[in-house]
This record gives structure tokens, sequence and C-alpha cells, in this order.
DNA sequence: ATTAAAAATAGTAACTATTATTAAAAAATG
DNA sequence: CATTTTTTAATAATAGTTACTATTTTTAAT
């Protein structure tokens, strides 16, 4: 499936990758709306589906029933505020130890990959470093 | 809140801890209305919400849109089929380096607590051990 | 046991997040 | 440019779950 290049996209694309807040589709929506405000809701869904389904962002199923999405491909761990909900991203220089033990076992343990989401206080509600 | 002691939630708790198959919500209704067929689907939501509240059975919240329930409350680790996408318990002993190192972690971080799932092939979809 | 108060039930409506449909518009292809 | 393909906005439909309500059941206090 070759994706055209519409300006809904274009627009939709260049907002997640601005935002560093991980937004669910309908928050994207919100800020997409400013700069196109007749776009549809279903357009953002859409765009934000085909859009990882390509591989161009990643689609995250954390806690919560909204899905949220993050320009950021490469793999990192993510951190959900249990104080005010937000999904921030955790430095990678804090997960090698860990990174390394759990690439180890699914190796080992034959699985093939696993999710794991840190709960905790984000760095704007009181998590230190 | 003072839970009473109703048919219903007897029956519910029952199949649940008889299940090793962390149901959903609908599949436990499938199965309870065999015992009782005149219950709602309402009355089973309810419940697993209270019992999960109380602190009786476990609420999962997994990769995929439904809600499951498990009556084991101590911490165990789960694996999702990549293949028949059931959910099954990973047996501890194949955890407890992983399950040390993270506890470790999140005591070094300040981290509240984690959430892994694990995915790969479930024992009957052919999981080597 | 009787009864008043509290909690739970079945049935159904409502809600939320997401996906599907469709006719019209925009983009790609040649 | 003409035509084929893709995308869009608007809206309807769906799935999972929660809320509402009148009635029934359970509990607690006589």
């Amino acid at each position: 499936m070759k994706l055209s290049n519409t300006t809904q996209r274009r627009v939709i694309l260049d907002e997640l990758r601005r935002l560093k807040t991980h937004p669910t589709a309908d928050e994207l929506y919100v800020i997409v709306r400013e700069k196109l405000p007749q776009i549809s809701l279903g357009t953002v869904y859409r765009n934000l589906e085909q859009l990882s389904t390509a591989g161009t962002i990643q689609k995250l199923e954390l806690t919560g029933k909204q899905k949220r999405f993050d320009g950021e491909v490469n793999r990192h761990y993510h951190i959900r505020c249990t104080k005010c909900d937000c999904v921030e991203d955790i430095p990678d220089s804090e997960m090698i130890e860990v990174d390394r033990k759990l690439s180890e076992m699914i190796k080992i343990m034959e699985f093939e990959g696993y999710r794991l989401e840190l709960n905790g206080k984000c760095s704007k509600c009181g998590r230190k470093r």
C-alpha cells in the first residue's frame, strides 16, 4: 500500500513528531485542528493506523483504555505517571541493565518479545533525576 | 463497602478460580450461565470489578482490547501467545532472575511498579521447555 | 423470626474508543 | 490532461464496558 502525500498526513506526522507527550488520537486531533480546522477525527485515526503499520510511527498499548502514539520508533521505555497519568520516556541510560537482562531472557526462553511499562512519578510530578 | 454473599458472586469467583485461562468478562459470562442461566453480563462485569478492587482477584491489562481476570492474586508473569492469542502463566522458576533485576531497578530508580507482558508461543502452540 | 436498611440483581440504556461506509475531492500515474 | 487510485469529511456502526432503575435479596438490628 502506497501512502500518498496529503496535507492531512503531513500535518499529523509533523505534530506527532514535535510533541513529546505520546498523545492519544483525540488529543492529537485537537492539536492538528489548529492547523487544519476542518479535519475529521476519523482521518486522524486512519492516518495514525497507516503510519504505524508502515513503521513510521509507533502505536503504544499501555495501561488505560486509549491507545497512544509516539513519533519516535526506536525502542525505548515508558513510564506512566501515577499522579498525572501522563506518559513519559525513560532515558535509555537508566535501562541498560534491565534491557540486557530482558533480551537475554527472551532469547534463552524462546519468547518473541515483551512489553514493559514502568509506573511511578513523572519528572514534573516529582521523580528525581 | 461491604460485599454481601450472593449466589452470583460466589459462582463467578468459583468459576474464575477454577479456570486457568484468564478469561475476559464475556467468556466468564458464558461459563457462569451454565450454572445461572439468568445472570446478566452487567452482573459479571460489576462483580469482577468489585472483587478486583477488594483484592480478591486480579484484573489484567494486557495487549488487546478486552480486559482479562485472574483468580490468582500472587504476583506472577503472563505470556500472550502470538499464535492462538491465549494468555498463559509463566512458571516462576523461569522468571527469578528477571524478577530480581526488575525489583532492584524499581527500587533504585524510585519507580512504583511495572507491568511486564511476554509474547511468544504458549505451551500448546509449541513453546519448548 | 420480623423488619428496616443496605446492597445486589436483571434488564436495558448509555457511553467511549475505534472502525467502517460513502460520496466527493485530491493526488498519482501515464 | 484524463483516468485511475487514494484520501477525505461526515456520519453511521461496532465493541467493550459502565450507568440507571425498579425489583429482589441480603444483612443487621431488634
